[in-house]
Parts: structure tokens; sequence; C-alpha cells
DNA sequence: TCCATACTTGAACATATGTTTATATATACC
DNA sequence: GGTATATATAAACATATGTTCAAGTATGGA
């Protein structure tokens, strides 16, 4: 680094303070497209509930339906259904009928994989 | 799985409605401990605001100050202030000063490869 | 010593979020 | 058909969250 004044520069019509230009622009052009950055931000938004994240740590065992991951996280029924329905919107989980009941499992195997990721960053 | 019915179950003096007992067993078993489960929800809570994700992602690229961080993400010195407070509480990034600035960069190696991990989770 | 710069911090405020409550749907069984 | 079970959904409410604003600290230079 070299830079050690920063530079007011014209930017969409205002003046944004900067101290490495160069630093500035690489990063921007490595940022993922902000539709991607939005999406990821979500999926870490959706995992960041205690009760979601239990629910999905569960499922890497296998299926389990409704009442018993409510029975699990100690909420209601409706609760979990609503946890549910955001990590389905987000194909974090899917759902198969079976009767009355339906099982919830991990969509697909980069889930588990991202869990175990983040439990090993966990223990340093 | 076999069972159909749901059972009422006795537990901590409420009645709890569970159809699978073993399979609620197992995933108690398997659950990390509360505090681990705790802190993972918290990391996952931090990197789902996207200012904060977009600090993260842009640190893969080298340190970088505070005000170019607020450039980069188009929003004021304070606010970046604030993530990145919390940003390093989680020791998700550390910072070095110099002079008057204070150049931040992510904290260790596993940091960058858990977003690389979910990048890659992204693209299915 | 005084001022400017780079960053931090705390309080305030508006918005987002998760849970509850009540109602609705879907399937099974009689 | 009628009732019970399993789950879903919508509105409401209380809490959590992120940003702004204003003031504070730390470093560097005149």
């Amino acid at each position: 680094m070299v830079a050690k004044k920063s530079k007011l520069i014209e930017e969409d019509g205002c003046q944004v303070k900067m101290v490495h230009l160069n630093r500035v622009r690489q990063a921007r052009e490595d940022e993922p497209p902000s539709a991607e950055l939005g999406r990821l931000a979500d999926l870490y938004k959706a995992m960041g509930d205690p009760n979601r994240l239990r629910i999905l740590l569960a499922l890497r065992g296998g299926e389990m339906c409704v009442c018993d991951l409510a029975a699990l996280a100690g909420v209601s029924d409706s609760a979990v259904s609503h946890a549910l329905r955001r990590l389905k919107d987000l194909a974090l989980v899917k759902n198969r009928r079976d009767g009355q009941m339906l099982y919830y499992s991990l969509d697909d195997h980069h889930v588990s994989q991202l869990l175990a990721a983040s439990l090993e960053h966990l223990h340093h």
C-alpha cells in the first residue's frame, strides 16, 4: 500500500472519499453480481436463526416430519412450519408427503457440506 | 420410517406431540452443544447482511481501510465501522494500524474457505 | 499546542424479523 | 358425509437490527 492521503472522487453525482482507488476498483471487479450477493446474504440470513439452524443440523441425520422438528426445537408446529417454508424457498430443504405427514430433508449434499464447513470453522 | 400416529410425551413438565421418538432422540444426541449452535447462528447472522457480506468478500483480495470499504459499499464510514466491529467480535476480520488508518483483513484462511464454499453452493 | 484526518462509539429511529393466535387446507378413517 | 390429525397460512404484535446523527478518541503535521 502506498497512498497516504484520501482523495475526493466524483461518483454517481456525489463525492466519495477514497484512499486506495486501485484497490477499490479491484474489489469492485472481483465482486459477484449483485443478485448473487443478495442470494448469498439471504442464505446466510436464513441460517442465522437458531431454530432454523437447529432444523438444518437435525436433518443431516435424515428426514423428519414437522411435529418431530417442533418437539426437537421446543417451539410450536406453526413456528416450525414458517421456518421450513423459508428454508424451502431458498432450496435448503425439500419435502415428501406420506399420508397426512410431510417429511422434510436437506435439499442436496451441498447443504450438509456447507454446514460441515461452518462447524469446522468454529473449531478454529 | 414406521410410526404412523403421534404420541403425547411428557417433557420438562409439558406435553409434547411427537411421532418418531427415536429419530428425535437421535437428532438431540447429534446436535452440537447449545453454545456452539448459538455461535454458529451468530456467525451466519453476521454474514447475512449484504453490506457485511460485501466487506468480507472484498477482503478476500487483501486488506482495505475503512474509508475504502465505505466507498465500495456506498455507505457512511460510521456504518462500515459498526459493521467491522461486529465482524471483529466474531473473529471474522482483524485489523492493523498504520498511522491514522486501520487496515482490515480476513482473520484467517477458514473465513475465505467458508465464503468460497458458499459461493460454490450458489452455483448448485 | 492547535487543527485536520481517520476512525469509533452511543443513542435514536425506522424497518425487518420471528412467534403467536386464529383460521384454513389436506389427508385419513369411521 | 363428518370428524380427527398434520400441516400451512395470514395478520398482529413485540423484539431485534441496521443506519444515521452527533459527539468522542487517536494519530499526524504545522
